[in-house]
DNA sequence: GCGACTTTCGAAGGTAACTTTCAAAAGTTT
DNA sequence: AAACTTTTGAAAGTTACCTTCGAAAGTCGC
């Protein structure tokens, strides 16, 4: 119960904001002095702090309450094809740490691969300590299909991992004890978007467009992972029959015609330096986007004809889903402003529901980092579900002499 | 926080069936001193009983603690083209009353479809009271796009209605203080197919065939009704584009190739009785399986198609939301077994994950009365979440002297 | 500029609900 | 029949919330 009320008071602060403790306890239906309890009992954890003076008209003016970062980091790490990440943020959505390191998965052993990603976890969680903090816990993004009930990549297409056990090879290299959990990447990078505090953002579907396409469903703020942890394949619905044959031996996949090969072939002819696969990804989307804005008309035509393929399958989702929003990641952000149009377009018709059922199109701003900061979101969410696992500081231990 | 430990003391034994207090407070949790004490608030308040004695091999025998269902009961309703139906559960889950009145809702005004739903929800109401039960609560589906935050259907094509407020037009009928609730009757089909207790049955993807297509997503036993209510629109996704005209004025709708009439479209000529829009749909599907069941190679082919045309979409829909299971409900239930082959089939190809991502295809056994068991069962989850709302028997406002 | 008013904050005592402790009840085993 | 095990219920203790009160820190009116 004190749990439970600690919850609330942490969720609040986070959502909504800094406030009052006597705001506080009118808008969570508690009395002021059991909020100035249970925030006494905060700040002795480290999780809040008194913030400025709060001036509310009337009457004796409030100080805030608002959240402290300084106590803990949740760390969230990513495995992909050409990197591994690592990041650390504290309670209040600072990061405290980052790093990345750029290697070819293809070409290392999966030891390898685990093992760089080991050492960056532990690196950057060195870092966190170092600034004093501690870390509640570590959640690993893998791009791939992912068991969550035995924590192996199933299918890893890009990576070519075939049944990998990355929970137990992470937790043999970070120690038993350590705190380390495996999600799917996409998953992470949804719960990333969706904002804490931001109501809008909170029931969302977030569509991933890389090589493949991946996508991650959030419902309330959590990620929707489904029975065994598979949800959010989004890039293998079929959605032209009797189309192009997909790279998981399929044919019609969405990602056949609304994946990065599907524009730059449109775009391009096979000679065009946009299609150099020794160049890199961005500086290539970046020629694509120049030309667009100089009004080339192939460019103009493939943009729209991909944004159309984004929008027939996101009317797909959004009758099924109605989420409040359809926010496009990955190299799709990069385009947004030219694939809007189309994507709306086919939204309006293709959903059911008057004015797509009032779902928005967004485009992600988090670049590369949406799925180690959902990661560490995921992990922080630990403290927010029960702030009691964060240990009081020593002088509580004597029974609370003050 | 009473509260909240008496819902988890509910919960358990609904979902795990009659128990000792000792071995709800080893499940739970708690001591059995705290157990006892939400055992004796529960039955004070008429929501559980003594069962039988439970015999655990040594020690003395305890006695069971089982849901009372003679309290109070939830009641569902629905309004469909063809008819308009009630239905009243009890805690228990057992039906205490069951009305059904057939009419044409296209025929009447929307205010006599009203009154003649109204009428048959005060007289199940009558009928509760009259066992000396309480009713708790009134969730009425309604079939079509439901806006649920306005209680106003939006769109409803089999009904022929158009922004109709139906939430407002009820509780003029049943006065203002009645607890009734507007909900999509696809989503409250889906929740009745979610059996309390099947774990293996808590998320689940329900496909409803009738003339249309609906749907319903269920996660954690609950139903997903997305941003504004309209989640669950399978019909209306597009899986064949360029295919056949859908009365939605859109184009490859699911609905056109596994709907009602894409079936009987293949499976029989104009003149072929079953196509005559006179006989009843029971009779005809009961003469479609009888073809089927003495090997007619023209029904067994459209039972086929049919039921690559489900598979089709529902591994799209497997692929974004990896269910437990996928339930097909309405007339695809009639045929189950002669459609579960070729769905399984399109399933393991369409779903990315190995094994079809351990989805598992199901048939309903719930017949017409999904929609308002749904109803009753949504409605008794206020008692589920919060025991309190019963009141008390009339003793114990004296403080409880026993 | 001073008192009246309003609102915040913290402390003291009361209450509800759980835990702990203990005793009685109702069986099985030896 | 005695010893043991387990369930149940009652009494006392603890925790965490609510109620009540007073002090602190502002604004407003004269």
């Amino acid at each position: 119960m004190r749990s439970a009320n600690l919850s609330l008071v942490l969720r609040r602060l986070r959502d909504e904001g800094p406030r009052s403790r006597a705001r506080l306890a009118t808008e969570l239906g508690l009395t002021r002095s059991a909020v100035s309890a249970l925030v006494g009992e905060l700040e002795d954890r480290g999780l809040v702090r008194r913030g400025g003076v709060e001036r509310g008209g009337l009457g004796r003016p409030g100080t805030a309450v608002e959240l402290d970062g300084g106590a803990v980091c949740g760390i969230g790490a990513e495995v992909n094809v050409n990197h591994v990440a690592t990041m650390a943020l504290d309670l209040a959505g600072d990061v405290v740490a980052e790093h990345r390191l750029d290697l070819d998965a293809n070409r290392l052993a999966v030891d390898e691969v685990l093992d760089r990603l080991a050492e960056l976890v532990l690196t950057t969680d060195a870092e966190v300590r170092a600034t004093g903090r501690t870390t509640v816990g570590c959640v690993v993004g893998v791009a791939g299909l992912l068991d969550r009930t035995h924590e192996v990549l199933t299918v890893g297409p890009n990576l070519h991992w075939k049944n990998v056990p990355v929970g137990a090879g992470l937790r043999a290299r970070l120690g038993g004890e350590y705190p380390v959990t495996i999600d799917n990447e996409s998953n992470l990078a949804a719960v990333a978007e969706a904002t804490p505090g931001d109501a809008a953002r909170q029931d969302i579907l977030v569509i991933f467009g890389e090589v493949g396409m991946g996508g991650g469903i959030v419902v309330d703020g959590r990620p929707l992972r489904g029975h065994q942890g598979y949800a959010g394949e989004f890039g293998h619905m079929i959605v032209e029959p009797g189309g192009r044959r997909c790279g998981c031996g399929r044919v019609g996949c969405w990602e056949t015609v609304a994946g990065m090969r599907a524009l730059l072939d449109a775009a391009a002819d096979p000679d065009d330096p946009v299609r150099d696969p020794d160049l890199s990804l961005a500086d290539r989307l970046a020629e694509i986007n120049r030309r667009a804005e100089l009004g080339d008309a192939r460019t103009l035509a493939a943009l729209d004809q991909l944004g159309s393929w984004i929008g027939v399958g996101a009317a797909m989702l959004a009758n099924a889903l109605n989420p409040a929003a359809i926010v496009l990641s990955g190299y799709y952000a990069e385009l947004g402003d030219h694939l809007r149009p189309a994507i709306a377009e086919q939204l309006l018709a293709g959903v059911l529901a008057p004015q797509a059922g009032g779902t928005r199109v967004e485009f992600s701003t988090l670049g590369f980092t949406a799925a180690v900061r959902g990661g560490a979101t995921v992990a922080l969410e630990a403290v927010f579900d029960d702030p009691t696992v964060v240990a009081p500081r020593s002088d509580a231990l004597t029974g609370g002499t003050r």
